[in-house]
DNA sequence: TTGAAAGCGCTAACAG
DNA sequence: CTGTTAGCGCTTTCAA
């Protein structure tokens, strides 16, 4: 097996040292701080360094000496080919790319997912090299919460849960802007609503595909965003005089393609009256509106669909939602690590959405 | 400022030891290997461990000892917000994502990109605490690959560029895949063809927007892919008694959602006979698409369209395309690093392609 | 400008 | 089952 003419043993600082008859400072030097030496001398160090293949200080060793890994942790419970696959999370997996990239820090996903066991997951969270986390959408009882906070780093929490003690957060106010959407639904006349959303809870007492939720779930909620927004629904009904009760409320568990379809015939199934469907999210919208279209249902004339998210896909086809700022998210979790606020409290940052009027709602048939 | 019960002093697995009065192996073995240590006193050190808030081994001293860093590391030039918009792109890393977690390593998204220098990104290479890279879709002058390969670690190229000495490869046989494909269009009886590509050359000779492509950069292309494509439609072309210089090429320095209309008018003004318009991706080829129906061009009556990729949408639409298996090359790549071939040498792996017959290619009009 | 000394926190022999 | 001994490769005072 023919060989590049590469030293058996791993060239270190201090061999490089040794070669040229200085110290490691000196080398160290050259690296970290050129005006610790002369020119000549550092061209000298660089020169023999490449010659002698050492690619420069080891990241390892250096970050256990400068106790600074150079890379911030991701931490997304869900799938992350699913998370792959919502728009939403990859805009602000994007966003949170972009302010690394900034900064020269790394991202770190974390192998966390549906794949490992909960103590390989957080097995991998204690063994992360990186200077802090940002955790994306979690429950409340998310499973890796208590090893990213064992590690006493800073941490951004994104969306959910509230009140990580320490964590700074961003999110957006997702019931005032549920309402604002409710509320231009109610305004076009509906009186009788459906509304799909993501599960509620850990826990998933029903069989496969969407179901009626039980009200009770929406108390004792492990999503606190889900519930938000459920409650932005209720604040306009009951602002118009509409009994909260009347809602017809489906949960799905996780948003497959054909989520959104399958929970409107559960709604409708459960209130035939329903003229207007609100989605928690674009992608459950979009496949309702398929399965409406295929079922011979137009929208807007005979139901009216709203989504959640404002992802490319729902803009482009009109539907009416709420855009929420994804990559500024994640652009500002990433900030929020590299550039603590100055009083060391953690903050909430709140970012704006916007209720976008589309072509998929209007008044009742 | 008041403050948890946490000593100022971060615990270490030495302070624990001491106050356990223990040796520090006694401390390590509970955490790296039960079975060195009664179960009753590992059960002593777990808890006071938690006691003192002590979260476990350090990561980086351990990565130090071991030599093993527990993450891979991602190298992709183009943007990441670019990428992380396309869905090929995108099913990749969901892919490598898979196949980390599997093992439960980490994988690190290298902080190159356009926002920083090249130096800038070269540093964060050599200072990626990592056990491999993969390398995604370069060009074959990548900045960022000699920084790579200083690092002597395990290196995965997928797509581009070919030999990189040393490095396993994940690719598709893109050459074989377009010849079938513009085979399809041939048979349909097309003689005046355009092809739609990406950027032939790191260097844009042209102004902004999609141009004309001199052969001349066919010939001497830094993105091999692209090349092989374009040899593919040739080889058809050829086969089938087509003059290849008839082809009429059009490059686009990016995937613009405007790129492939843009190209569709370069390309039918530098010859309206044009029958079929190929694409190097699904992007342009339903950028273009929607491009032509907005001017009342009827697809596939008017004008016979293609892509290349097979993402979601292109399938969705009908879109005659070729098929690659995105996802399975990141997981593919993710296990070349994990489980190398016992031979040590480097490998390549030539995943397979299929050609979609969709709806959007006819006979000529 | 350069060098010597002192660890960062941990694991892997090896011995007891 | 437990402890002792040696570093992993680097940066950082502090002195020269």
């Amino acid at each position: 097996m023919s060989r590049s003419p590469t030293p058996r043993r791993r060239a270190t600082l201090a061999s490089l040292a040794a070669e040229l008859k200085v110290s490691r400072t000196t080398v160290s030097n050259a690296y970290n701080r050129p005006d610790q030496l002369s020119a000549e001398l550092r061209e000298r160090v660089l020169s023999t360094a490449k010659r002698l293949g050492y690619p420069g200080p080891d990241p390892v060793a250096r970050s256990l000496r400068t106790r600074r890994a150079g890379a911030v942790g991701l931490v997304i419970t869900e799938p992350l080919n699913y998370s792959f696959s919502d728009p939403a999370a990859l805009d602000f997996v994007a966003g949170l790319a972009e302010s690394c990239e900034a900064v020269g820090q790394g991202l770190l996903l974390v192998a966390v997912g549906p794949n490992r066991s909960v103590a390989e997951g957080s097995a991998a969270v204690l063994a992360a090299g990186v200077d802090g986390f940002v955790v994306y959408s979690a429950s409340d009882d998310d499973p890796y919460l208590p090893a990213v906070m064992e590690r006493h780093l800073p941490v951004v929490v994104v969306d959910q849960p509230r009140d990580v003690p320490g964590a700074s957060q961003v999110r957006i106010d997702d019931r005032a802007a549920m309402r604002s959407l409710a509320e231009h639904v109610i305004d076009l006349g509906h009186r009788e609503i459906g509304l799909l959303t993501m599960r509620l809870g850990r826990d998933w007492p029903h069989g496969p595909g969407p179901a009626l939720a039980d009200p009770e779930r929406v108390r004792a909620p492990n999503f606190h965003v889900q519930c938000e927004r459920i409650h932005g629904v209720y604040d306009a009904m009951t602002a118009a005089g509409l009994d909260p009760a009347s809602l017809t409320l489906v949960e799905s568990y996780e948003h497959l393609p054909t989520s959104g379809g399958a929970g409107a015939d559960i709604a409708l199934e459960a209130n035939p009256r329903i003229t207007a469907l609100m989605c928690t999210a674009d992608v459950l919208a979009l496949s309702a509106m398929d399965h409406l279209r295929a079922k011979g249902i137009y929208v807007p004339g005979q139901m009216t669909v709203t989504g959640f998210d404002g992802v490319p896909e729902a803009r482009q086809r009109g539907l009416t939602t709420v855009a929420q700022p994804g990559v500024e998210k994640g652009r500002r979790a990433g900030e929020l690590l590299h550039n603590p606020p100055r009083s060391g409290l953690p903050v909430v940052e709140v970012l704006d959405t916007e209720v976008i009027r589309g072509r998929t709602s209007g008044p009742p048939a």
